[in-house]
DNA sequence: TATAAAAACGCAAACGATTTCGTGATTTAA
DNA sequence: TTAAATCACGAAATCGTTTGCGTTTTTATA
């Protein structure tokens, strides 16, 4: 904690009381132009600069909110922090983020500790062990305002910033489809997050859709604990998967890690992609386009999701908007094609 | 701001003194079991939580760190950020992250609102802009704990976490020679940081080690202000390079950023990695593998020198040693040999 | 039984800022 | 000249904690 100079300081220093010097800095009418420009004067001269916990416990307010995510070394997490961040800045709100390392233990925990440090409200997506809401539910009707992003659950009512994973992965689907693909197989992951069943969903509607039985074998979910099980089980699948008498000519994977691990172990393993095999992921990586062989990517508003969701709990916690309608905003992937989709001929 | 339960509201529903209630959940000897008891149920029962901003202004203490850093959309930030967390976490120290996005100016104001926020210490790899540290410097002086990572400078005088970019530099240049390439040209940043000067003396070293003329036309510094400009620079840099009479047959990388886009370049240009020319860069990308070709790679130890420089910071922060004595710790960094630098025949 | 010691608890100040209200001093209007 | 309005400032409460010290009650000792 830093020694600074406060009001109490200045008071002394000009012979003046305590409030006189608040309202001067505060630009009060009350206070002669003489004065403040004395107080200004001296204050800026001692880099006097207010103490954010004494006015954020007298105002009630801290200016600063609470991020809880499951891991900062991430590709699209990170992207998504900038967002917020970016967003915060400009609204002079402070950002205090956390890992939950997908631990629902941990996650309370952070969670508990934002909460009795004050922040002004919570930005959460939630780790993929959470499964119980009522304590993040019970903050809210506290009067915590909280948004979730990325991840997201109904078993909370507030606003939420998605992407919209169905469409995406619908459109994955129908890409391969188009590209001559005909034998899908999809990689998962084994949570009950909300983005692991709506990416399914658009992939098994897709399929419906396109005449093509959804083929059960053709489904593997991977442990996401850490990332040897995530390797092993991977290397399980893809291995599973080319044993099949029907085996796949393509596979969608859900997520950024299981995406570029996928791409990694294909090539290990020896498969050509995409003559053996072809491949397109969600993931947000830049390095897609210098790949071997280059990967086509469903490529989530990250950023943008940051943004919106940021922007969503300032105005909860400003209270633009006495009754708040909360509502579901999900924003749109796209697909980028390349190499690893090449038509079939 | 959350409106929780506060000491206040226990001691009137129990009908004790608010010292009562403090020292009860403070485990204080001045209270009986039975008190102690009824008090932490009542608190249990009702999520009391004490108030982070009341307590920290009281102690003057808010068991938060701020760290600054130029960007978070960043792989190697993003593992050192990482490290810091898990350290800090450790030790019940809340972060506060903010982004330079390479402005001093930015930065300063990034400072400002940390200090002010009554952090108990700062973490922070300077933007590439700054060259004045006095600001920061009066800040220490003023009994602020100041710990610098990844990016160094001796204005100022504190301990320092970095990588040894200097060794790191110099063995990813000499694993280039050894594989048979000897005419290597290097790509850096037009910046005056720690981290650009370290690792093109580390290639001037070891030219000079091998015997090897350095040629100045071999060098060339791109634009860090954005992505575009980077790009650009990096292409003119690349074709200017090409164009030489006396072209190279290898190139050094001095960033992730520069490394990577560098890659994706010269297989847009048309150019066979290595057999056109080799490619050896500073990046922590776990994609460098699954890269096309496979990037040879000088790997930092971003998670560890997060982790190192909150250890150092936290010290300082607690005053485990009265009298500091500043140092600097350069950690080490090593080659990951891949496709992209086989050797000559 | 008287007295000292220990135990259990409350009072009040302090941290640094904001803000309401009160009070002299000065200016304005009648 | 006097009453009223305006101006410029200070005193004090408040936010939620912690903590030194004073006070009361209980227990132990002589």
């Amino acid at each position: 904690m830093n020694n600074s100079v406060t009001l109490k300081d200045i008071a002394k220093a000009l012979n003046l009381s305590i409030s006189t010097i608040s309202k001067s800095l505060n630009d009060s009418y009350e206070i002669s132009i003489d004065t403040k420009q004395k107080v200004l004067e001296y204050a800026q001269k001692h880099h006097y600069s207010p103490n954010r916990l004494a006015k954020g416990l007298k105002e009630g307010k801290s200016r600063s909110i609470g991020v809880v995510v499951c891991s900062l070394d991430n590709n699209v997490i990170a992207q998504m922090l900038d967002g917020i961040d970016t967003v915060s800045s400009d609204n002079s709100y402070q950002i205090i983020i956390m890992q939950s390392k997908e631990s629902q233990k941990q996650e309370a925990a952070c969670i508990e500790l934002l909460y009795s440090g004050g922040v002004d409200g919570i930005l959460i997506s939630p780790a993929c062990e959470t499964v119980d809401f009522s304590y993040l539910r019970s903050l809210q009707e506290g009067g915590l305002p909280i948004v979730l992003f990325d991840r997201l659950s109904d078993q909370i009512d507030t606003h939420k910033v998605g992407a919209d994973n169905f469409q995406g992965a619908y459109d994955a689907t129908i890409h391969l489809i188009n590209s001559g693909y005909k034998h899908i197989a999809h990689l998962n992951t084994n949570t009950t997050l909300s983005i692991a069943t709506e990416r399914l969903n658009g992939y098994k509607q897709a399929l419906k859709d396109s005449g093509i039985e959804y083929r059960p074998e053709l489904l593997r979910s991977c442990d996401y604990s850490d990332t040897q099980k995530l390797n092993s089980d991977l290397e399980d699948a893809i291995l599973y998967f080319m044993s099949l008498p029907d085996k796949p000519d393509a596979i969608f994977t859900a997520t950024d890690q299981i995406s570029t691990r996928c791409l990694t172990l294909l090539n290990k393993l020896g498969y050509h992609i995409p003559n053996d095999i072809a491949l397109i992921g969600f993931t947000n990586t830049d390095l897609a386009e210098a790949l071997s062989p280059a990967l086509s990517t469903v490529h989530q508003p990250a950023f943008e999701m940051g943004q919106l969701a940021a922007k969503k709990l300032i105005s909860l916690i400003e209270r633009k908007n006495h009754e708040p309608e909360y509502e579901t905003v999900m924003l749109e992937t796209y697909i980028k094609a390349r190499a690893s989709t090449q038509s079939k001929d």
